[in-house]
This record gives structure tokens, sequence and C-alpha cells, in this order.
DNA sequence: ATTATCATAATGGTTAGACCATTTATATCG
DNA sequence: CGATATAAATGGTCTAACCATTATGATAAT
């Protein structure tokens, strides 16, 4: 209920001012706080005190700090940087394993590709055919192209985040990709009925995404992402037997 | 690809240390790091820069700062934590509306609720139901009891989120809450048949959880959501029109 | 006139040394 | 033995200076 008191730091209450004035909107993304010298001075407080309160604004990635004439704190807004960075610590520091990241993202993609299927307008589905379109001539082309191929994929994905039209999915997508991603490079087999698996699966999401049936449009997805975990995992338990790790 | 380089500054150098030495094991949770003026020595840095590094390492939740004698920085560890918080930052700063907060949570239950028909345990099942009988309680004295019923509710979903046994789904499940959390005082109509479906909802969810049916835990568990949004959409309606703001 | 080079000043980055505030351990006294 | 005062360790803050980087404008070369 109750938070510990720890209200004597200094710096923590301009932290909170700023914080507060960026939240507001009172500052915009893109302004320049003024120098360090004259914010010192407004605050009443000490260089030393200012530049704390700074780097815990700049590390909560609120500011951007430039340096030269005409620098300064630079307000830059909220973004998905910091939630990625804090998964790829939990999963760095082993707190969450690539099978729960893998099972999660299968919920996200399904619930996604559902909503993306209620909300598609005709453009959205020009869009979705010419990525697909895409793919074709990456899978075409063999497995020297597997990484474009993947890239196309994963920019379809992206993709129908948007259509869903809903903010959060779209930063929780993104920031799912940013972390697994590494993973498909390392685990994902490099042969052609994977990558043609894939475009089927592909080609028959969007095409429930066009025809507006969402449960398909889900449990297509749902499956989509199955197919690359299992591929995953497979790798994953042939490599570490192997004794090569990530 | 490339990132900037950022590498002049010296305080970032030591995060980066004393970060490497959590991750891999070096410095243990509860660890306590040497006093400042000791560490400003062996880094051969100065003390102010030596505390801009603790500032970040504080803000990234890798460390705490105790007072007095033998305080100093305390190993923490990775939590979700800091997820929870950028997710909430994200939320308020993009401005996301109560409706996408409402339809992300839908999918997000309806997979913490299928993962749960599949991996709860006897022990688990009778957890469940002894907060269902609390709910019962609340729910027979009335209204007045509504908010201690919102709570058991509440504690229910985050038992199933801790059933999913995925650390992702109980960390964004948490945030999702603390987020929506505020609209339920405001909006949720305080009338006894709300209650009662709302209880008759939990019963069916737990049922299906107890018989593993996830596909109909899912089904079940987004209707649940369904019914709370579409009260609070309904009474934020009339609100809206009526002039009261939350 | 245009371009290249250089000097200047604004601004963040770092240092040194001092003093204040909080907390724990210890010594002292009843 | 217990309460209380004192001392010491440690984080929090301040002042004042200097270093490093960069945009800008002045100057020189073409």
């Amino acid at each position: 209920m109750f938070q510990k008191v720890r209200k004597n730091r200094i710096f923590q209450d301009v932290v909170d001012q700023i914080e507060a004035a960026i939240l507001d909107g009172k500052l915009k993304v893109g302004d320049i706080l003024p120098p360090e010298r004259e914010l010192r001075e407004r605050f009443e407080i000490s260089r030393g005190t200012l530049r704390e309160a700074l780097r815990v604004l700049e590390q909560k990635g609120l500011i951007e700090i430039r340096l030269g004439v005409n620098g300064g704190a630079v307000v830059k807004g909220v973004t998905t940087e910091k939630i990625s960075e804090n998964l790829a610590q939990l999963i760095r520091f082993q707190q969450v394993s690539l099978e729960h990241l893998a099972e999660f993202r299968e919920g996200v993609e399904g619930s996604v590709v559902a909503l993306a299927a209620e909300r598609a307008t005709p453009e959205d589905i020009t869009l979705l055919k010419s990525l697909l379109a895409q793919a074709l001539e990456h899978k075409e082309k063999g497995l020297d192209s597997q990484d474009a191929f993947i890239k196309v994929d994963e920019h379809i994905h992206q993709s129908l985040a948007r259509i869903s039209r809903n903010p959060i999915y779209i930063s929780i997508l993104q920031t799912v990709h940013e972390n697994i991603h590494p993973y498909f490079e390392s685990f994902l087999p490099r042969e052609p009925h994977v990558i043609e698996e894939n475009y089927r699966d592909l080609c028959n999401i969007v095409h429930a995404v066009e025809t507006g049936d969402d449960k398909n449009a889900r449990r297509l997805a749902r499956l989509h992402v199955q197919h690359f975990n299992r591929y995953m995992m497979q790798r994953k338990q042939l490599d570490t037997h192997g004794g090569i790790s990530i």
C-alpha cells in the first residue's frame, strides 16, 4: 500500500518536476531544457545534484543530452526502447526464458491478428499483399535470401499490429520482436521447407484478415508462431546438447 | 544497425562494469558495494562522477541505496518492476485510451487463463476456490462490500496469472490492472446485478480451469472482461455527457 | 564570391575538497 | 541491565574551478 518515504533527496524532487512537465505536455518532444548552469540557479541547487537528476531522467528515456554549443537536455518523449532493454535484461538475468517469451508472443500475435481481421481497410489489405509478394520473391531466390525473407515476415507482423489500431499492441509486439529476433538468427533452421511453410502461414493469415474472419485469423497466427517456436526449440535442444550456446 | 558512439562519458563505463558484474553473478543479490569514497579510489574517478553512475544503476533497478553506517549500494537483481513502470509511463504519455487498454486487457486475460487451464495443479484449484468463497461472502454482504469484492476479483486474476507460470504475463497483467483500476473506481456501476454477473463469470472461469478446458477458459475470460468493459463504457458515456470527467 | 581553416564562446563532463544529514555501534551513566 | 549520549561511518549536497566538444562566425585562401 504505502511506499517507503524517501523524500530527502533533492535530485529526486527535480526528477519528479521535470518528468511531470514532460508527461503533462508542458515540455514537448524536441524542446531543449535550459543549460545546466541556468537550471541550477532556477532550482537553487548545486550543479552536481542537478546532474544526478539529469542522469535519472536520461536513464528513464525522457531526455537525451547533446554536447557542445546549443547542446543540452533534449526532451525525447516515451518510447518502447526502455521496455525492450528491461526485457532483454530479464532474459539475460535468466528470469525469463526463450520459452516464456515465445509463449507470450503466441498470445499477443493471436490477439493482434484477430483485431486486424476486424479492422483492416482495403488499403491495409493492399499493403499486406504487396508485402506477401516481396516475401514470395525472396522465397523463390532460395536460402541466400532467408534473412531478407525473415525481415519481410517481421514487417508483415508489425503491419498487422498497426492495422489492429491499438498502440499498446504495437509497442508490445515491437518489444517482443526486438528481443526474440536474436534467437531467430541463432536457432531458426536454414531449410527450404521452413520458409515454405512460413510463407503458406502468412498467406493464410492475410486471407483470414481480408475476409474478416477474426477467429480463424487468431488460430492461424498462433499456429504460425507455434511453427516458428517448434523449429527453434528443436534446434536449441540440438545446439545445447552439442555444447554450442548463444 | 550501428549505434551512435558515446564512449566519452566516464560514468557510463562505471555503469557498464558494475552492471556486467551483477548480470554475470560476480555480484550477488544482497551484496553491498564498497563505500563511495573507496569505489571512487578504485575506479580513479571523482565522487561526483561515481555518484552519477550510481544514479543510473539505481534507476535501472539494479541497486538500492541505504543511508547511514553500514549503508551503501545494495545489489537488487533484476525484476519485472521496471517493465511495469515503463509500460505505465508509455500508457500515460501516449495517452492511450481506456478503450485501448480494455481491449488489450481482454486479449491478455484470455491467454493467461488459457495457460492456467493447461497448468493448474490441485493446489492452484484449491486456492482459486477459496478466493471464490471470499468473493461470494462479499457479494452476499451487498453493495457496501463492492470494493472488497473487486479486490478479491483482482486477486483471482493475479492468481491466474501466477498459475500460467509465465513471468511476462504476470508482470504485464499486473501493469494493466494498476492502470485500469482507477477507471473501475470511477466508471463501474454500483449495482447488484453487476456483481452477480461478475461472480458467475469467475465461477465459470475457475471451473473451466479446473477441467483443463483451455479453449473455453479463454472464451470465458474474454467474455468476463468484455462485460466489465461494456459496463464501464456505458457509464463513461453517461458521465461524459453529464460533464463529469475522471 | 566561394570555400576552407581557424578562433571563440557556449555548454556538457570531470575534478577536488569541504561540510551536512542519517544511521549504527559503542561507551557511559543511572 | 537498560536508557541515553556520543562518536564514527556513510550517503547527500555544495562551491569553484578546469577540461572536452561543438556550433558559429571571422578570416584567409582560392
